[in-house]
DNA sequence: TACCCCATTGATATCGTTGTCAAAATACAT
DNA sequence: ATGTATTTTGACAACGATATCAATGGGGTA
């Protein structure tokens, strides 16, 4: 029924170890006899049988996305870039949403690692900053690649975009919008990208000569909803600033949401700017002024080190920082 | 180093083959036996090796999600549903993107579920409605359960929702209103839910002896930009709707973004709904009026009963159409 | 020519389960 | 008490690949 190494062996004439080498890649076997068995492969249609693979070998060909709850298109964002990675190199995906405050987290995600000998995982904030949680996997040599952690590991693989100095450059560019008082909403705490944004924020604004008013910079949690909420507490006082800087699109939409329907016209009356480019940045009126992030390119070359490392290719086996864009949109006015 | 049976068998004093009927649940295990081996299994902390479990009973306790491209909350919500079924049951899931316009996809399809053994499939649209691939699927001999059919066969799996008549209810609702001049922005052409919905509309519109107008009703994709499109399109004219009801939340955002940018006022000018209730609906000003399916229950469902299929289990074996609830909000006005 | 080295190949054990089939133990009927 | 049906159990093969290690053969060196 199934075609197996063994069919491929006899139809090649040879046994069935110099099949299994040749299908492995390994070295020391005969450039004839390789194409004899490529031919005899192709011909057979044969397909090495995973199970088998990786039960004798210990490896699965699978890697797992591991992610506690983020933002829904950021999801969507990383796993596509995943996946394309993976369907390069023939890897398949398999995805694990999990609670990185259980107290067997640890112990969950080595049993499912084991279970189904992941050969590899990609970790998305907060758990790309969970030190107590990738010590455990480094004890148990479990090969992982981290997207956007907040310290950069030499030792490990990680992609990271350039927060602060994204969040410096767009802060100086509402400054340079003619803006003076500006206020800040600030992410989740758990997420590294928070205080780096914030880092970003205030050192424009000080190297900027500006100052800055504790009643405009709000802790948010990047939902809408503490955006929303945020934007009520500011624009119930009578001193409003003439733009906010929310650290990112969902928390931006919240406050633009606030401050309609307190009657404020958007960029009239207040400039509002977000960060992370999500859909819904371009998908409101006015547009949102944000920051891109190349989500989907970061979590591909993630993916990429990542089955590199395993496959024992040196080749560009670099964690790296990629660059985000300015985008400069309807809600921020020129004053 | 790793606990196998052989290990638990001699630790219960049976034999390999009754600590395999143990943990599988096989019947004609004694009672007193049973209890033995779970003991024993417990004290090991015994975990059966999958890939062993897959190479010989071709069973791979892994379901998989495949999906085109749908829109980006949709899919997570899909997922995050699935997931929590997979958690009950100790099933893993991979996803698998693909190009529902390949000529290949069936096999590619067919290749991925032989080479991992994959238990079952979870379709979403438009996949669902692929017949040609759904018989290959029959023929191969492949469980699958598919979430939104355009045609409910009664010999598969399936999940549902009353868009037809969750449009004719939000439609009602907008003729309730006081509107008479309603336009329509239809769906992606290849989604059941597309039709569906411009029936329910249409139905609504007659049965409350309206009329259409040509101009008002435009083909859309699904997307912010179609939206946008027709918006402009239909606010290009001298003669606009009062209200207009796009069949999705994506499309409905494009026509206010559209209406907005036209000096028009909404829900003032014009009421505009939408349908989905996506994260969208509820973050924009003003906020939309629309349809909330319950996507996540709806996949959760069609995990379980997939699940349960293959597992033999009849109980609640059953395909299932969920009802729509109507959200009314403000971007709908009462003239 | 004799010897060694290294590239190439193959025979066989092995990974950790479940499937097959028959044996043993028990229950039931006569 | 005996025979039959049924439940319970186990020995061993099988799944389809890779790992180990030894065998083979050609080339180089002394």
């Amino acid at each position: 029924m199934t075609v197996t190494i063994k069919d491929v062996s006899k139809d090649a004439k040879v046994s069935i170890k110099t099949v299994s080498r040749v299908i492995n890649n390994e070295a020391n076997v005969a450039e004839e006899t390789k194409k004899k068995v490529l031919v005899s492969v192709k011909k057979l249609g044969f397909r090495p049988n995973k199970s088998a693979q990786s039960l004798r070998s210990k490896r699965s060909f699978i890697i797992a996305l591991l992610y506690d709850n983020p933002n829904k298109s950021y999801l969507a964002d990383v796993q596509s870039g995943i996946f394309k990675a993976c369907k390069l190199t023939g890897y398949n995906l398999v995805i694990q949403e999990c609670d990185y405050k259980s107290p067997d987290l640890n112990n969950t995600i080595l049993e499912f690692v084991n279970d189904l000998k992941i050969d590899g995982l990609i970790l998305t904030p907060p758990l790309s900053d969970m030190d107590d949680f990738l010590k455990d996997l480094d004890k148990n040599k479990i090969e992982y690649a981290v997207i956007a952690p907040s310290t950069k590991k030499a030792e490990s693989l990680y992609v990271s975009s350039n927060d602060y100095e994204a969040a410096y450059k767009l802060t100086s560019e509402i400054i340079k919008h003619g803006h003076k008082q500006i206020g800040f909403i600030k992410g989740h705490p758990k997420h590294s990208a928070s205080s780096l944004r914030f880092n970003g924020f205030i050192d424009a604004i000080v190297n900027h000569s500006l100052e800055t008013n504790d009643d405009w910079i709000k802790q948010g949690n990047f939902s809408f909803k503490s955006g929303f909420d945020a934007g009520v507490e500011i624009f119930h006082s009578e001193n409003i600033p003439s733009a906010i800087f929310a650290s990112n699109d969902s928390m931006a939409a919240g406050i633009m949401k606030s401050a309609q329907m307190k009657g404020l016209k958007i960029p009239d009356d207040i400039s509002i700017a977000g960060f992370d480019d999500s859909p819904i940045a371009d998908e409101i009126w006015p547009a949102l002024t944000t920051v891109r992030q190349p989500v989907e390119k970061m979590a591909n070359h993630a993916a990429k080190i990542l089955m590199a490392k395993f496959n024992g290719i040196e080749e560009s086996n670099q964690s790296k920082e990629f660059k985000s864009d300015l985008i400069l949109r309807e809600s921020l006015k020129t004053l």
